[in-house]
DNA sequence: AGGCTTGACGAAACCGGTTTCGGTGGGTCA
DNA sequence: TGACCCACCGAAACCGGTTTCGTCAAGCCT
């Protein structure tokens, strides 16, 4: 257990005052270049690294992202979680930052820990998962003054940087793809309005089918697996029923499939069911879904390069960035039967 | 954004001085019993926190414990991970502790983090998931003297704190279900043996055969859905092909399940399985799958009360609690065919 | 030559705590 | 009554950094 390399030790190794290192290695303009760069040399030849913690307590910052899990939202996001966080760390990691991780089992418990942590000071800003339309959180940290990023939109993003991806444009290719099928009647199972995600997903159906001049077949407010069976039977229950049906996420998508091998039919033969997420419990399935992959790492990747440097001060406006999630082919669709 | 109560603001409200109060408040003996109480109280009422980033720059400890996932390890943990993570934050923050969450793509590199952890001081102590017989992390860990606790044992566990679920004693009794349906060939498909659990779960398989009088068939080192399925397939085209099979986990249990499926049987009738973990994976197969279900959350939280008392200097004997999983009855499993 | 800026650094205060050390007043004891 | 011992608290140093302020010499100007 080696001591630490302090300031001090550094300062005594160059022959400066603590003070002057610090500055020079914080980019102050009064310290000669030559110095700054000798300072810089030594720093690293004996390893030199500031404690954040002794940092903190003048700056008010302590280097460290917060996440804030609400567990009581089903099982959405589980899946996804190793590869989300994997994606968080290795930015963090990289640029010796911190993680600090929560969970709340309500929206309410959520609400409180978020100004636990900025009360105490654990997180300079906070990573959003599961973006709301309205969002009670964004509402929180504004008035708080505390940075974040958002994962999705929500529905005023004035000042706001989000890391989103574009589900409706997924949705809209996924119509396109059954409509080359030669799919006529598509239905669509939508989850909870209340995230953005779920709206925008249906409005890129809605967008695809009227490109296609097809009349939109539409149930959503739908969050689990058995969800996602009840629907696709009431969809096909119902008059006209679909040869096709989008499901807004993999977990309705999967109770879907099992709905529909239930009834008898050859999913991917009797009817096609397109999810989105890409998630392992899709590919699993027998045929495996086919469905939009979300590149989870990167997005959490992303998500924390973006609020490191929203907590540096950057502009929000320049802190948004898209991406696509990309058809992964399964053998859950493909043409209509012959009727 | 009012300023944070700080430990001046009490004492000046107490009109003690502030070495008084700290002292006061970390139960130093020399101070009055009188002067406790009534710092306490005021201390209670205007809502003084300590900040720990100031604490641990005297101190040295951060009062936050460390997570260190590797993400190689295939995709054993991750349908666990949320539980995980909120049974540790669950109590981490009942006692305004935090989590430091850290990810790493191989053995090495999770080395290497754990050591900037504890240079960085990011951590007090560590959490360490999926324990293997000799543990590359134990060794570097008690090297460093930095506290830590299992999930799982070790082989040479004197001086460690650990958490433990009967896993041995899982699979003895699930032989012994099995045995009462009247299998007589019951094989045991098992996980990489470098992991401690994976040699418990077998050794209690082999002593549930034993108390039977029934010769064990065994196939080992598996890790993957796929090898699951594998392995099954190998058993059942061997000589004295099994009528069960109990697997090490859950994962490789649904691919067993899948094979035995797409060879045409009827899990449940033609062939019984019975898995470990108590999966979600596992309940939406169709049969659900028997299994013996581990509560997670319970798990993280233990931990993480374990390690708290193990940073805060508490013997390490005393520290050692098991508990059991519970079987959690599915289709897969009953009586054995008529041959 | 003298005054004034300017560049570059040291000294010291500061952040919010912890811990050491010393001092004071009351009680005990011979 | 005087020496001594405690119990209890204040003062100040300290932890590892950051930031403000002052200083001093060199360079510029008139």
């Amino acid at each position: 257990m080696g001591r630490r390399v302090t300031l001090r030790d550094l300062a005594n190794e160059l022959g400066l005052s603590k003070g002057t290192v610090s500055r020079a290695l914080n980019g102050y303009r009064d310290i000669s270049p030559a110095t700054v760069q000798r300072v810089r040399e030594v720093s690293e030849r004996i390893g030199y690294r500031p404690l954040a913690q002794a940092q903190s307590i003048r700056t008010g910052q302590s280097r460290s992202l917060g996440l804030v899990l609400q567990m009581e939202q089903h099982d959405a996001q589980r899946p996804f979680l190793a590869e989300f966080l994997r994606g968080i760390t290795r930015t963090v990691s990289a640029q010796h930052w911190t993680l600090t991780m929560a969970t709340a089992e309500s929206e309410e418990e959520g609400l409180e820990t978020y100004l636990r942590l900025i009360a105490e000071r654990k997180a300079d800003g906070f990573i959003l998962p599961r973006t709301q339309r309205q969002d009670p959180r964004i509402a929180l940290l504004r008035d708080a003054g505390c940075p974040f990023v958002l994962f999705g939109r929500t529905d005023d993003s004035a000042d706001c940087a989000w890391f989103d991806i574009r589900g409706g444009r997924a949705m809209q290719q996924a119509v396109a793809r059954l409509v080359g099928f030669g799919h006529r009647r598509i239905a669509f199972v939508g989850a909870d309005p209340i995230y953005t995600y779920a709206t925008k997903r249906l409005d890129g159906y809605k967008e695809g089918m009227a490109e296609a001049g097809l009349p939109p077949l539409v149930t959503s407010g739908h969050a689990t697996a058995a969800d996602g069976g009840r629907a696709l039977g009431e969809l096909l229950d119902g008059e006209n029923a679909p040869t096709a049906v989008i499901c807004a996420t993999d977990l309705l998508a999967t109770g879907a499939v099992r709905a529909a091998q239930a009834r008898g039919l050859a999913v991917g033969r009797d009817i096609s069911i397109i999810g989105y997420d890409g998630s392992r419990e899709g590919q699993n399935l027998d045929p495996p879904l086919t469905s939009f992959a979300v590149d989870q790492t990167a997005a959490g990747a992303r998500l924390a390069e973006l609020l490191i440097a929203r907590i540096g001060g950057a502009d929000p406006q320049e802190l948004r960035v898209t991406a696509d999630a990309v058809l992964r082919e399964g053998g859950t669709d493909g043409p209509p039967p012959n009727e």
